[in-house]
DNA sequence: TTAACATAGTTGCATATGCAACTAATTGGT
DNA sequence: ACCAATTAGTTGCATATGCAACTATGTTAA
């Protein structure tokens, strides 16, 4: 179970690093909304904070894109998210095939009661993250 | 579209740059295996590396641990390996419960033909990493 | 004007995953 | 020796995701 053996072309890139940093850090965060009896994921998470700053609205197109995700699953995502009453889709009037996405005032409470949270969480990881660098520089 | 505004508390930590990084490293890694008509996910090539540097064989759930997924998931990416006879399973005579797992002369040679392409690959995404880093240094 | 093309969003399908329950085998305490 | 607890692996279920096909709407060019 050494990560580190000399046999490996691989452990002097970052590639595999990104990837167990990027899984351990979706397991952290999900388990602090866990405990914190809140039932949103870390995915559902992203889209209220990009609505919270985006107070104009977002089509589901643009969300996907600015999510890296298909588009398919970012409009089942709304879905969900809109059955909570977390947001709302806006049928545009210029264009109706858009819809825009705003965060609701439940959305909104709930994204800044989750906030401090993250922020929070976010800091422990990346304390643990700097730490490691510091000890095992790449450069 | 900006992800730098200055409205974000969050811009200014790591987290959400290696959540980015992890996916487009997913998509790049998986586009490339794609054009190179290479039927192994992300996932298989990891188990196979590891696997192709352990040679003394892995119980599933040492390799579960390894790669940070859930066990039931690990035997299922097992399932598929096998039944492409990339690995194999091996009952373990001191205990009858544990399946070691070893990569086969198939999965070694598909293994080694991936290893050029990913360690390529793996050092386009660090290079951009690298250049991005220096234009938007955290420190 | 209208026919071809492009765009936004939804749905079906295949696949991947985590959790919990389950089976089978092993270990430990009495 | 025997029953309870533990461990390895599998399976059912719920859910998430990408791709491709589809619908509806908007745009463009002849």
């Amino acid at each position: 179970m050494n990560f580190n053996n000399s046999k490996s072309d691989f452990n002097k890139t970052l590639a595999p690093w990104i990837g167990r940093t990027c899984k351990i850090m979706n397991v952290y965060i999900s388990d602090v909304f866990h405990k914190n009896n809140i039932q949103v994921t870390k995915e559902q998470w992203i889209v209220l904070k990009i609505l919270h700053e985006d107070t104009d609205g977002i089509i589901q197109n643009d969300l996907a894109f600015i999510t890296n995700r298909n588009k398919a699953s970012l409009a089942r995502l709304i879905n969900v998210l809109e059955k909570n009453n977390l947001v709302t889709r806006i049928h545009s009037k210029e264009d109706s095939r858009k819809k825009f996405i705003f965060i609701t005032k439940k959305g909104t409470q709930l994204f800044l009661k989750m906030k401090p949270l993250m922020l929070k969480s976010i800091q422990i990881l990346q304390d643990g993250i700097t730490e490691n660098e510091k000890k095992h520089s790449l450069k």
